[in-house]
DNA sequence: CTTGAGTCTGGACTATACTCCATAGTTTAT
DNA sequence: ATAAACTATGGAGTATAGTCCAGACTCAAG
């Protein structure tokens, strides 16, 4: 009963706010340790990690469904390392398929530019020209 | 009064749904050239070059908002070409900065699979492990 | 005992880009 | 003339990740 946070105070420790707190807990990505009889919410230390750890899993690229994934694992999963493991690399890949994506925009848009220099009058631009 | 198009038709022509069409005429980035008594929308050929425009400069990036910016530069600015310009450049830094930071979280991945990685063990995963 | 601070719930709103639907009216082909 | 195909409008729903608010309680301090 003792060292237990209300909202307030959790949100003030970690760094997320109230409604983010009430919105993960929506979410289904955290849980109140304890509730009051007139239904405040309580919260133990465990949940500032967790907190900790979807923050930082979001520095990381994942979606809170995603981080809801790897909070089950440890918790129904006993924390298997490998299933932890294939959702990174997973990620990773991911991460991959958007930069290639992105480099193939800028390539792109370094053409376009360069015909728009080329057009340099200003009054017939290669750029917006397509639009007839 | 000949060659216009009502919406499926230019639906067909263009590969873009009417749906959208109708959703990019809400944006006010398009509009038919004119109405039936009935209501009807009728479109001429310009229209099709301007949908055609919007489909590539989303393949370039822009969103719905930065091309409606696009297409005012050719109406109300005779088509200026150092404005469109402008507005590529600063389109290039902005995928440069994502790629940069998808770089960055690339990184920090490959950091935690290699932690991950090496505690083989697979009950104290060095991910999950924050989780406390 | 009253005031101010904190908390509760549920719902609306933001941004982005659509997509789908119901209901109603119109046009076209047979 | 009638049925099929097309179009109109307005509104709701999708995904992501929150943020903000109203109205009602509750709690702590002076």
């Amino acid at each position: 009963m003792k060292n237990l946070l209300k909202i307030g105070e959790l949100s003030k420790e970690s760094g997320v706010s109230i409604d983010t707190i009430r919105f993960y807990e929506n979410k289904g990505l955290i849980n109140p340790t304890d509730r009051s009889e007139k239904g405040y919410r309580f919260y133990d230390s465990y949940t500032s990690s967790v907190l900790q750890f979807i923050v930082t899993s979001k520095e990381l690229g994942f979606t809170l469904n995603e981080i809801k994934d790897l909070i089950n694992i440890k918790i129904n999963k006993n924390g298997k390392c490998s299933l932890a493991l294939d959702k990174i690399k997973e990620k990773e890949l991911d991460i991959d398929r958007k930069i290639t994506e992105l480099k193939k925009i800028k390539s792109a848009l370094k053409k376009v530019s360069k015909k728009c220099e080329s057009s340099k009058g200003d009054s017939n631009c290669h750029f917006l020209e397509l639009l007839g």
